[in-house]
DNA sequence: AGCGGTTAGTTCAAATTCGAACAAGCATAG
DNA sequence: CTATGCTTGTTCGAATTTGAACTAACCGCT
């Protein structure tokens, strides 16, 4: 191995600041949706997801790789929305082996009411706090570090599998509910000494 | 309610880009630590903050807050890592209630074993992927957005309790282990129609 | 000293997540 | 057509995480 390339002091501050916003950016996200509508964050990405999908529905291990969850994980967290009404199981007419995730109309209302809060906590500590330009250096930096990771070989949650049909189901992207329907410091380090967290 | 301010496309793209970036790194980061060293990105960042500590320790408590993580969640992960051997549990000695978590030898040595692999994941797929301007305005960003939710009122996980010592426990900042010891588009929009992931 | 209100950590039950193991259904090469 | 191999979604057990409840210990006042 080469000497280890550690963090210079802007990088580790980056990085620093990284964790923690997620860290505390997913906790009230998280808060606020269970405050506001008894929904999971994991819950309402469900519903978001769907609701961007022409049709609004998505077959399971499509939506699980969409959303970067486990099959497992989307199994269960389907069960909890179609219990609570806001999902409905269809089976998937062109291969007897799928399952489609379907938002019912209650779950479109649910999403529709629960969104404005969501919103607001994603303005409130996030959007309003930037400039235009920082808006797009983060789209920018995050699409890139999501390029580099989508291209490199996959984790297990990853299905390598031939690319994915490039016409119907393209990611929303923005469109509305479209579908109508160590030693820290400077790079002299040897030692271990800080370390990003 | 004022009429909900929707994202307009700049910032659902950049958005969507975080929330992907974020649950991709994440998984990342989880996979090459527990391939590498059996630890959690949990127990790696618990070992890594306390490195950083004056005295490589910390009271349960400020600990948790520090990690953005609740008490008994950490409570859990502290009694793994002490199995390991990677963490003590040293009480007090100005406080009879309080718990000092306190790295080991072993643990420091577990973490210079694993923090190379770590790094190298971090830079892999974020730090190297972007220009100096880039991790600049990554780190006003997020420091804005920690800034903003540090801020607001605390969930449950914050302690509002007075002011921390300002003395001993600051942040370690950077410094090295230092101490030695809807309707998307536009904002036209009404309909809740893109929504956020 | 004795009270009432806080704070520190742990314990506990409930919810969630993941990976491995499975049962079924495709799909392709012979 | 059929043997083989991959895909799909679910089930199961283990690991984690959180909030509420609880015990112990501080703190400021009387």
């Amino acid at each position: 191995m080469s000497e280890t390339r550690w963090l210079n002091e802007a990088e580790m501050a980056a990085w620093m600041a990284y964790v923690a916003a997620t860290h505390l950016l997913e906790r009230r996200v998280e808060d606020q949706l269970k405050a506001d509508s008894g929904l999971t964050h994991a819950q309402f990405e469900i519903l978001a997801k769907l609701s961007a999908c022409p049709g609004r529905q998505l077959r399971m291990t499509e939506l699980a790789h969409r959303l970067i969850v486990s099959k497992s994980g989307l199994t269960y967290q389907i069960g909890q929305l179609e219990r609570k009404g806001l999902v409905a199981r269809e089976s998937c007419p062109s291969d007897e082996r799928g399952v489609l995730a379907v938002l019912t109309e209650q779950g479109m209302r649910c999403l529709e009411r629960t969104a404005p809060g969501h919103v607001a906590v994603v303005r409130a500590f996030l959007i309003d706090r930037l400039t235009p330009e920082e808006i797009e250096a983060m789209r920018q930096i995050m699409t890139k570090a999501t390029a580099a990771m989508e291209a490199a070989l996959p984790g297990p949650l990853r299905d390598p599998g031939p690319g994915r049909e490039p016409g119907a189901g393209s990611d929303p992207g923005t469109g509305p509910g479209s579908s109508r329907e160590a030693g820290p410091g400077s790079d002299r380090g040897t030692g271990p000494g800080e370390v990003p967290g």
